[in-house]
RNA sequence: GUUCAUGUAGCUCAGUUGGAUAGAGUACUUCCCUCCGAAGGAAGUGGUCAUGGGUUCGAUUCCCAUCAUGGACACCA
């Protein structure tokens, strides 16, 4: 079990035995330090239960404190704050005892099959910078949930089908007319084709701009995808298979220099074979209706306030869209994984959408109540202005801009010789963009300002690579002066102290993190450890302390923030280069 | 119009079951490399927590109203 969810544990039994109600004990890191480490402040809130003034309370519970022996100098303050303060050798202690073990002194959660879908690529359009949230977020929430003992299945559910195919198709069409996709007959060969995923990056704006400015190309375009969607122009289907294999090659790449992967890389269109047993499901309930010619399903409540207006599954012409497509997906994840819980992590913009398909899925029997269907909201990527980001020509700006932007402006700061100059500066790149994009709440709405990322100086993740790898060049010299470190013999003060302090935080702020599906606190973590151990750094000298035990137990410190570091930043997906 | 979210230092943001003197980065003003990696460290300036009420021992946090901004509101994705 972790130190302080015991201590907590012993303290509540302690209150127990003297008759106390209270359900949960919580230990507050204290707000002013001199007091002491942390406080409790429950003689205030039983004040009133038990009739009793809070002080007269808090004496009783100082006397249950000191019997847990866990403490030192505990006193009442104030309308009956108690202060109190950890004892040093219990510090000194759990140092030794973390770097030892193999759970960390991490809480670990029951073990039950979660699926997340995150990414939201769509085929034939380039990655632009929305996608980095949901790409970021769901990863190191995939990682978070492995982590802490989850079993978790990853989904990129590519956007691969819709007007966006059509567009990409008549372009294409345009271009190359005398491809032998276009001859109207199912052929046994198909032609070469002369699209790189360059040339994709420009298809899709310019046919989107085309068709929207042109009733009869936009009418051409409704109906190739109808033809595409419906199988019944093999030329097209075939074409479409390629265009796809040139993106999601792309795509992949561009996933994995953003360290993001995927268990399944799965699309929409893979939803189609289960779209009739959905359909059929749905029927059987008697809750799929008909309504203005369409198939629905009313999934408002008596207790909804907000506007929820019912989820259309089939509209009027007969035509599926993206709701049957979503409930298919579903059918198909319930019935190949059974998962416990299935999290959907996009725009905020879609919540309602979702509440929907989710109420509905329920509703006729979709999905069982024992699954959770979960909408977890990403804040709207706005421009500097606060309105919906576009750079100057109008379009969304590319994530590889970014990434090129971002690394030129690190390569600016490197040393021109070092070794594997490229590859560094680029682990540099990913660290700074996702760091900076961590450290806002998930739900926060998103002011995308290119100078954001560009910072490396302060709260950033170079910052935190510069003192990773310093505390790791200080261990790999330490090695060379043969000096041996596991053990912690020191009484801890000061920074050494907020250091032990912070380190025990560490669980809590793991599923803190958890159970608000929100990568914030890990990043505000990473940062106060970074910088405490930096403050630690300039106030000691650590190689050249000539007392030996003492040398041992910082450098035991420093391997323990060095090992922390690591292992979170590996759950937001960073990766830490040995040198910079 | 209905409804949801947001409003905290010049700027970008933390502050989760209500707790003592509201925090960080940046910007600005100063210090600190003959010594373990200065992409660093230390100190300072900067706040009517949108506004007005209410609940209570105690409110940035909970409730109500107002203002401002943004989103959503059945056959788009």
């Amino acid at each position: 079990m972790n130190f302080l969810n015991a201590v907590e544990k012993d303290i509540l039994n302690k209150f127990k035995e003297k008759d106390i109600p209270l359900e949960e004990v919580k230990l507050i890191r204290s707000s002013k330090k001199e007091l002491g480490d942390y406080q409790i402040n429950d003689a205030m809130k039983l004040a009133k239960v038990m009739h009793k003034s809070p002080r007269d309370i808090a004496i009783v519970l100082v006397n249950c404190l000191e019997e847990t022996g866990y403490f030192k100098d505990i006193n009442i303050a104030g309308a009956g704050f108690i202060n109190l303060s950890f004892k040093d050798e219990l510090l000194t202690e759990y140092v030794e005892k973390v770097i030892n073990s193999s759970t960390k002194d991490v809480e670990k959660l029951s073990k039950e099959k979660i699926i997340i879908d995150y990414g939201g690529a769509n085929i034939a359009k380039t990655l632009h910078v929305g996608h980095l949230r949901s790409a970021n977020i769901g990863e190191a929430l995939k990682r978070l949930a492995k982590y802490l003992g989850k079993e978790v299945i990853a989904d990129v559910h590519f956007g691969d089908i819709g007007r966006q195919s059509g567009m990409v198709i008549y372009e294409i069409k345009e271009r190359y007319p005398n491809l032998n996709y276009f001859s109207g007959k199912d052929e046994t060969t198909w032609d070469e084709l002369p699209i790189t995923s360059k040339d994709l990056e420009e298809i899709y704006p310019l046919a989107n701009n085309k068709a929207k400015n042109n009733e009869t190309i936009m009418n051409e375009v409704r109906e190739i995808t109808a033809e595409l969607e419906s199988g019944k122009n093999k030329g097209y289907v075939a074409l479409w298979d390629k265009i796809k294999e040139i993106s999601v090659k792309d795509i992949k790449n561009l996933y994995k220099e953003l360290n993001t992967d995927f268990d399944l890389w799965e699309g929409e269109s893979d939803a189609f074979p289960y779209i009739k047993e959905t359909l059929d499901i749905m029927n059987k309930s008697g809750y799929l209706i008909n309504s203005e010619g369409a198939k629905i399903v009313e999934v408002i409540k008596d207790t909804d306030k907000a506007p929820m207006p019912p989820l259309v599954v089939i509209k009027s012409n007969g035509a599926t869209l993206y709701a049957t497509r979503e409930l298919a997906t579903i059918t198909s994840r319930m019935k190949r994984f059974s998962p416990k819980e299935i999290w959907y992590i996009a725009d905020m913009r879609q919540e309602l959408y979702f509440h929907q398909v989710f109420r509905a899925s329920y509703k006729t029997g979709l999905v069982p109540q024992s699954t959770k269907l979960d909408f977890y909201g990403i804040g709207t990527m706005n421009g500097k202005d606060g309105k919906p980001f576009k750079t100057r020509d109008g379009n969304a700006a590319t994530l590889k801009g970014l990434i090129k932007n971002v690394k030129e402006e690190i390569l600016n700061h490197m040393n021109k010789n070092m070794e594997n100059k490229e590859k560094i500066a680029f682990q540099i790149t990913i660290a700074a963009i996702k760091y900076a994009d961590f450290l806002p709440n998930r739900t926060t709405d998103y002011i995308f300002d290119i100078n954001k990322f560009i910072d490396i100086e302060g709260k950033t993740g170079p910052y935190i690579l510069y003192n990773t790898i310093r505390m790791k060049s200080i261990l790999t010299k330490a090695k060379e002066q043969e000096i041996v470190y596991n053990n912690y013999y020191n009484k801890p003060v000061n920074t050494e102290k907020e250091i032990i302090l912070l380190l025990m935080e560490k669980n809590n702020t793991l599923h803190k993190a958890y159970n608000a599906k929100d990568l914030s606190p890990i990043a505000d973590y990473i940062y106060n450890l970074t910088s405490l151990y930096s403050r630690f750094y300039e106030e000691n000298h650590i190689l050249t302390e000539t007392n030996d035990k003492t040398k041992e137990s910082w450098l035991t410190l420093t391997k323990l923030i060095k090992e922390t570091n690591e292992e979170l930043l590996n759950i937001l997906a960073i990766d830490v280069p040995d040198k910079m």
